[in-house]
DNA sequence: ACGACAAGTAAGCAACCGCTTACTACTCGC
DNA sequence: GCGAGTAGTAAGCGGTTGCTTACTTGTCGT
């Protein structure tokens, strides 16, 4: 396999598929959906960007196969229980290379197409918090798994994204630590809101 | 003053300038800046696009602007202890009206625009958390400020930006309530992590 | 009353956007 | 080996963007 001189593009349809849809995933984490031009996506992934239409149809469409493609590992790993410090830890983690760590980022950049709102909400948003609310039996479990994951969206956007300090150098052990003591207080059923 | 026909639009400076921020600041909020353009500002301001360039120079200027206005009532009304409550509770607001309460809205839609992240971060961020420290002598005070205002933040984007239900339809009294009982159990010196 | 300057207007410019089209060249079944 | 079909390419289309320019109209000091 000698990749080395190319003066025509080697014909490989499913790398360049692949090579289209991880400069998407990094360049939406980077810029989010609206700052992302075409151009760009295909100038990084090295592909002619005609072809980003011919593979995907849209830029629309590549955002959500970005999405999908990068959220299903996170949900179907490990036990139930353990969701919270996943999604927690999947949110902290540095956008290092991509695949599924740099999916939240890019839809919290992302937040002013409807499109990524919406997916953002049902997708992501509806079966976390789904499952979040299964791991209490207090009244209001929709309520409080949406507060806790709102706070764990919150922190991540304020980290990733905003870079805000001391949040954004903090390590993710000592945030981990401070919510995952917290968050038991608002699931539990005896939690601080449980009269009136 | 009789603002009844307009034949052609009466000279008045201020006013123009008012309804340009006022326009502004209801679309930010509504779309974020990436999806507002100035000639819907301008449009729904009712006033020549060109006089939005006249008055504010670019649609950053005049983005910051929106913001700067709309941020220091919030910081300067009340007793420091109420603050936390106070940010809350405007997060919190619906967009009724044009005013303060947009303000955050606007930013938590223009995160993918890299000034309104750097408004988030140092004039809204900086000096609230920097207040929220000051009203705990724990340990890790900023950062323990930090996980607070990103609670906050987080709430606001999934109810008002996401509107995800059931957080979107709940009451601000009940919101309210969980967190407020929360919070202090994280600034408190006894917090949670005070050990290791 | 009138000149000067500011407020308001219409039109358009250059750049960029997502997306399409018309085309070339490679590969593979036969 | 040769037509068919697909991967890859260059160019550009129509529309929108932020912003500017050349101009008209209203206001006010004198």
């Amino acid at each position: 396999m000698c990749e080395d001189r190319q003066p025509r593009r080697k014909r490989d349809p499913t790398a360049t598929r692949t090579a289209l849809l991880r400069a998407a995933g990094e360049l939406f984490a980077e810029r989010g959906f609206d700052q992302t031009t075409v151009r760009e996506v295909a100038a990084r992934a090295e592909v002619n960007q005609a072809l980003l239409f011919r593979y995907f149809g849209s830029k629309q469409e590549l955002f959500a196969e970005v999405l999908s493609h990068n959220s299903e590992a996170l949900l179907r790993s490990g036990p139930a229980a353990e969701l919270p410090r996943r999604i927690l830890e999947s949110v902290l983690s540095e956008h290092t290379r991509s695949g599924a760590e740099h999916t939240l980022v890019a839809l919290l950049r992302s937040l002013s197409d409807e499109r990524a709102a919406t997916l953002l909400r049902d997708e992501l948003g509806g079966s976390y918090s789904e499952r979040l609310a299964s791991l209490t039996d207090a009244p209001d479990a929709e309520l409080r798994a949406d507060l806790v994951l709102a706070w764990f969206f919150g922190v991540g956007m304020m980290r990733s994204v905003l870079r805000k300090s001391p949040l954004a150098e903090a390590s993710p052990e000592v945030i981990v630590d401070y919510l995952m003591r917290a968050v038991p207080l608002l699931l539990e059923r005896n939690a601080p809101a449980d009269d009136e």
